[in-house]
DNA sequence: GTGGTCTAGACCACA
DNA sequence: GTGGTCTAGACCACT
């Protein structure tokens, strides 16, 4: 990125091959929890319709995620590309995030930079049904951390995951509230980076987060710009703090 | 960006090949004035080298930029690919910008989020040569300005094009002080981004510019997070309103 | 040609790239009803081949055919360069063959000296295999004729494209009769070069050329050179009064 | 040129360097005896401006024929490109000659077939102006033999050489005569390749050469189509016998 | 098994 | 020592 006097900020180029970018947009669907383990994927058909690229190109993309197990293929009538559950322990995922630690908190930076102007913007822009929304997501991320408090493992790893489904939504919810498009792609692409070194690995739920999500909604609803952008801000250097305590 | 329920937010792909992200590059690095109009640009073989593709890939993009004429091609050994005078009046951009107004004012809302960011973090992480190096730069503004001003017509839109080549020279030399590459990725892309629809035009130099670009400056050498960033953000506004005001 | 006495008959020379040769190869393959609408060349790959060329530079005559609409680009497995019906209206041709009037009644010129130099040399040489052959492609254009006047309509355009494909080996076979590779090569350069203005057009077939190919192939068979060069001599002023009278 | 089932005709192309053009065209001016033995070529500057190339690309196709000692390269003021003597003995060529027996009498064919043609046309196209010229290359020929007769070895090789020059000039003079450029083009092209396997070789002068000359000139001038060409083709065959006797 | 794209290296024409 | 062109081989996306 830096332009060095003599490169004049040229860098190398690296064309992704269609398979590659179909793999991508599934793996990160995946790892935004999207869908969820034990979901079923479209159709190869269907995949290869919303991508619009051709059913090959549509396996060699499946094919790789089912080498890495992230999906089991199972064939015949019931069959289909079941997202499997993630299969390294904590203690694995850790050690893989070290090794991108500095790559992972940088994230952080962009991050903030961004979600905080989505929800200051979210708050001068949002419609009454982008609130609806929010609250509506707000109270479904409520109803699993109930249900995961009261039944400390039974859920297990399966409600941290349907809860990072829904937090991701969330925070698309608030990018979209903002009606800037180039915001709302930033934000997509950031958290999709964040998550890849990751994979849909099981995240604690930390404590302050339904708080501070709940304070941000508040103040989109009330429309001042100013604190949504620092009571977001909040929650993701909260989320930052909490990752680098991991490793 | 809309996840909407039935696609699971995926959206059709397209390969970039090879040349086009070459294309990019160097069209990008021309509307940012790292290329002046006259000067040479690195040969096919360095152009090559420094994308890392090779020489028939780095041609099919000058090829493009030939049939556009933003680029003009002379053989022999005083040769070369040479930029050209932007070819448009100012009429006929004011007309271009008009079609991508949306797209343009959109981008303002990312460039705020992000420059502002990174101001407030090269406050914070800025070294003695980062300083010395924006002041540098702020001088060299300066001096364009004066020459500007005395010799109303004589440097013309020559000097409007070199102000643009430091002026984002600037912008990237905080990016790059904040020490956050993700960052600074997504300012460059932004920017180039802004400039796409506008291509190598000559801008009206605003003239709080000079002003906010030296507070902005005075805020990182007093390693001031927040008036860093709010700087930044009324430099960005300002420049909002500018355009705006043309369109 | 002149020799003005400055110039010593020397004249500007144009290297010819190996692209454009075989761009011309396959344009008049083309224009001589080798392949006709509808037809597919060879792949790319066997052309590169036959040419003994790259396939990189048949691509690049390629993208000029598709480029006048004269091919058309399939692609996958049952993909490849379909030959397309000739777009222009008859009324068009005629407008574009007025621009090249003094050029084409001059390969008449030549065509007259070489067709009738072959057509004697012919009857000297000729094989029995020779004389089979073009018995064999009399009858074809026969039966074209036939069914071309008995469904006026029906085959339509189609069929005087086969009826020119088929003329084109029956004037090749002669000269290929004259056992003079020279004279063949002329021969067919000439024919070239009076399609090339004229591109698939459809061509009324006059209603002596039957009747003179026939005699013209009796002359050949009896062994007499004079007849069999003056009966081509008459075809050919024959054809030269038709494409006259359209101009 | 046969259209073999399986090639459609085409055949490899070879692309021509623009120094080998030049190079053509200058050997077969030399050839043809435009340019005689100790005759200076144009200056490599002139050859560059008449061949529209760049003086590189002239003195690669001198240094060639400086490399097979058909001009001698001398520096200086005086200096210049200078015609050699051809350095074969006659017995040398005739070996080379054989070597190409097939391909120097085809190409009589095509002679044949053009020159007769154009001698024809040219009895029906002639202007006075053109008789005139045709005249006075007689009597230069015929006072080149008288000469010669006279002086059986003196001259020697160099009145040949002058003979083969103006012949050459009254070959094309009536292939201009019959205002076909293609014709006349044919014709050049049919010498130069007659010449190619001799190179400037001197040719004994058939006694009946004079004559024909005369006759056809004579039926140019009473415009008697048939009987010029019938005269041109008894002396293109006469020389076919001549060369043929030799070989 | 087609066309679409890329690579690495080479030679040429030009100034 | 620049751009202009070609080669031989490879992999990819599509049908």
């Amino acid at each position: 990125m830096a332009a060095s006097k003599d490169s004049f900020g040229l860098i190398p180029v690296r064309s992704l091959a269609t398979h590659e970018l179909v793999l991508e947009q599934i793996r990160t669907a995946i790892n935004l929890g999207r869908f969820q383990p034990g979901d079923r994927l479209p159709t190869e058909r269907d995949l290869a319709e919303m991508f619009e690229v051709s059913r090959t190109t549509v396996r060699e993309a499946v094919a790789v995620l089912e080498g890495e197990s992230v999906i089991e293929v199972r064939r015949g009538r019931t069959g289909g590309l079941i997202v499997r559950e993630a299969s390294l322990t904590r203690k694995e995922y850790v050690q893989r995030l070290r090794q991108s630690r500095a790559e992972l908190l940088g994230i952080f930076d962009l991050r903030l930079a961004v979600e905080s102007a989505a929800a200051g913007l979210a708050a001068q822009r949002r419609t009454a049904k982008d609130l609806a929304r929010l609250r509506r997501l707000l109270r479904a991320m409520g109803a699993i951390e109930t249900s995961a408090r009261e039944s400390e493992e039974a859920g297990g790893p399966s409600s941290f995951s349907r809860f990072r489904g829904i937090d991701s939504q969330f925070h698309l919810a608030i990018a979209e509230a903002a009606r800037s498009p180039r915001l709302a792609e930033t934000i997509v692409a950031a958290r999709g980076a964040m998550f890849h070194p990751i994979g849909a690995v099981f995240v604690k739920i930390e404590p302050s987060a339904h708080e501070l999500h709940e304070a941000v909604v508040d103040a989109i609803d009330d429309r001042d710009h100013d604190r949504a952008a620092a009571l977001m801000g909040a929650h993701i250097e909260a989320t930052r703090a909490t990752v680098e305590a991991w490793l």
